[in-house]
DNA sequence: TAGATTTGAGAAAACGTTTTCACAGAAAGT
DNA sequence: ACTTTCTGTGAAAACGTTTTCTCAAATCTA
């Protein structure tokens, strides 16, 4: 391997100069600059990034801890983090949590071991391991959050508007003569469950509709907990005229058990979603849902950390928050017949 | 941070010792170790990997380069490699080609220069750089291809027999009384498209069906391919009574555009598919579809790799097979009526 | 018991950078 | 013309390991 030593020597200079050229920031003379570059191209050159994190304590390495990979929301995520990452020259170390608090912890302990140079994570309970946050904060490693707020001073965060798409997604079905409306929401220890569920009640009492507690469910996020809450809320009385379900497996779930059942959406009950829902094309109709700005979630995450590489002196912290959008289709079609504009 | 210093003091040893404990291959007395392992515990000394990767120029790092990281098929494999991984306490550092070959290499050039101890890689094309390869060689650090084979004879390679998958597939077909049956595969510069092309035709050669290159259609293993190869399909005279799809996005397509039509599954056209089918029970049936063992796939690939590492002396390539699983649903039932069993 | 071998442990070199310090020469101020 | 300030450069220390070399002590061989 070509090192620093072999540049030098071939530029004629001594290695500090060639330190200072590739890093761009101290004085050099022009013509010496130039030779140094030429030298570097013809003996392809790559610095040792070892030896570099030896003595910087600085790695170009980036970590990304997700809470599901299967998850396919996060598939955007991961893509808006990466293409950022390769503009800056970092690499990424991906991370997968599995929701679990454990394993998440582990990977964190991994990261640090690993100095990378800073982290993006999608943290599995608002509550993360105190002392295991302050060991970054310490040695000045920059820690954003994505997705899901923490409990935490220091820690930046890029979040969508979680309030604002449930509530416009309730609005949509309540201006389309939906009045009794189901809503099946996320763990309310995650910020995001609990969120929604305030949109959606922010909604309601807009329009004058009485909360119903009996039928605002929480469930884990998966497809199974979409089924099993979906067949209760079928048995409610009086019945449900529209459901609001918080993400998009659960909805999967919640749509298997209409079909199960051989409910009719929209004429028996009309459907809104959340996340970009994938296959679900497939089915006959078309689900109404809130789009999340998934790609752009990760760039900005992404951009946030880069922010704070470069500029390390103490920056306030800063909460970044994307609108979601809502896509419309047939699932919650204007409601016929039954309803009180005739 | 504590360093091997700071446990060599408290263990009253040189860090000459405290570094041979902790590799633990060399000889040193059982007191003395029991000793400098305690200090390694009380002090939470953690090595440094920078400087262990300086001096020895291996890291505890491993690369993988996918090749479709929105294909559900691979998040089996990601999740294979990383347990395996963990176990074998390395990191993952996760490259995303998009099937692209350009940004394949500048992925392999990431990897190269981050100096990771091995790679495994779905390679975009069968013939890869070859200098590329001969670098991470001559370093040796070892490669293993996974999924699609290489052209390379020092390459390992872990695979699912596709021929083999497709011609079950294609004999369940027959079996069930199908006999012009339609083909969709996958580019034929890959190995899979290939093999299971292979396949398709040795099940129908067995069966005495000629074969009609018009119902062989190339697709691009995506969905929109499936689309339109489909619609192709549906307007053949004579028309096909059965349709095989190369992988699981294709058929999500040809999915698609059979509803779109009103052709029913299987009354009107069966159909069979290639790996696991991502919300597929949302569509009324379930669709019979050739397994692979995706997770085995990431964990024996990584374990090859992790052999490799322990022991790098010259060992011959291996290329591992494992078998592909046909799941029998509705969508390929015995034919009825028309069949010649009557 | 004298020599040969094995065992156990320390000193020090090396890995390839970045960065501090020192210093020569040029430019600028008096 | 003599100090002072800038510019540009090199020498050398440090980062934290692994590993080679040495060497003393312990064990074995004759």
């Amino acid at each position: 391997m070509t090192n620093i030593q072999d540049v030098a020597r071939h530029a004629g200079v001594s290695i500090s100069t060639v330190s200072r050229v590739l890093n761009g920031n101290a004085r050099v003379n022009g013509e010496v600059r130039k030779r140094v570059e030429a030298a570097v191209e013809t003996l392809a050159y790559h610095p040792n990034q070892a030896a570099r994190l030896l003595r910087t304590n600085r790695s170009r390495i980036i970590g990304l801890l997700i809470s599901d990979i299967q998850n396919p929301f996060f598939m955007g995520l991961i893509r808006g983090v990466e293409d950022e990452a390769l503009r800056h020259e970092y690499s990424l170390i991906l991370c997968n949590s599995s929701e679990s608090p454990h394993r998440e912890q582990q990977y964190l302990d991994v990261l640090y071991a690993e100095r990378v140079a800073g982290a993006i994570i999608v943290p599995t309970r608002e509550q993360l391991a105190e002392e295991q946050l302050k060991r970054f904060r310490e040695r000045g490693v920059p820690i954003v959050a994505v997705d899901r707020r923490v409990k935490d001073q220091h820690i930046d965060a890029v979040l969508v508007d979680n309030v604002r798409g449930a509530r416009e997604a309730v609005a949509h079905l309540i201006a389309n003569g939906y009045r009794r409306i189901g809503m099946i929401t996320g763990p309310t220890t995650t910020t995001t469950g609990r969120e929604r569920l305030e949109g959606y009640r922010q909604a309601l009492e807009e329009a004058g509709i009485p909360l119903d507690p009996k039928i605002e469910l929480r469930g884990t996020f998966e497809v199974q907990s979409g089924e099993e809450l979906a067949r209760q809320l079928l048995n409610m009385t009086p019945p449900i005229e529209a459901l609001f379900v918080g993400n998009n497996l659960m909805t999967l779930g919640v749509l298997k058990t209409l079909q199960a059942r051989n409910v009719r959406v929209p004429e028996d009950v009309a459907l809104v979603g959340y996340d970009e829902i994938p296959w679900a094309e497939l089915g006959s109709i078309s689900i109404t849902t809130v789009l999340q700005p998934v790609y752009e979630l990760g760039s900005a995450a992404a951009l946030r950390l880069f922010q704070r590489l470069q500029n390390p002196a103490v920056q306030s912290r800063q909460e970044i928050t994307l609108a979601p959008t809502l896509r419309v289709g047939e699932s919650s079609r204007p409601r016929t017949g039954v309803g009180s504009l005739t």
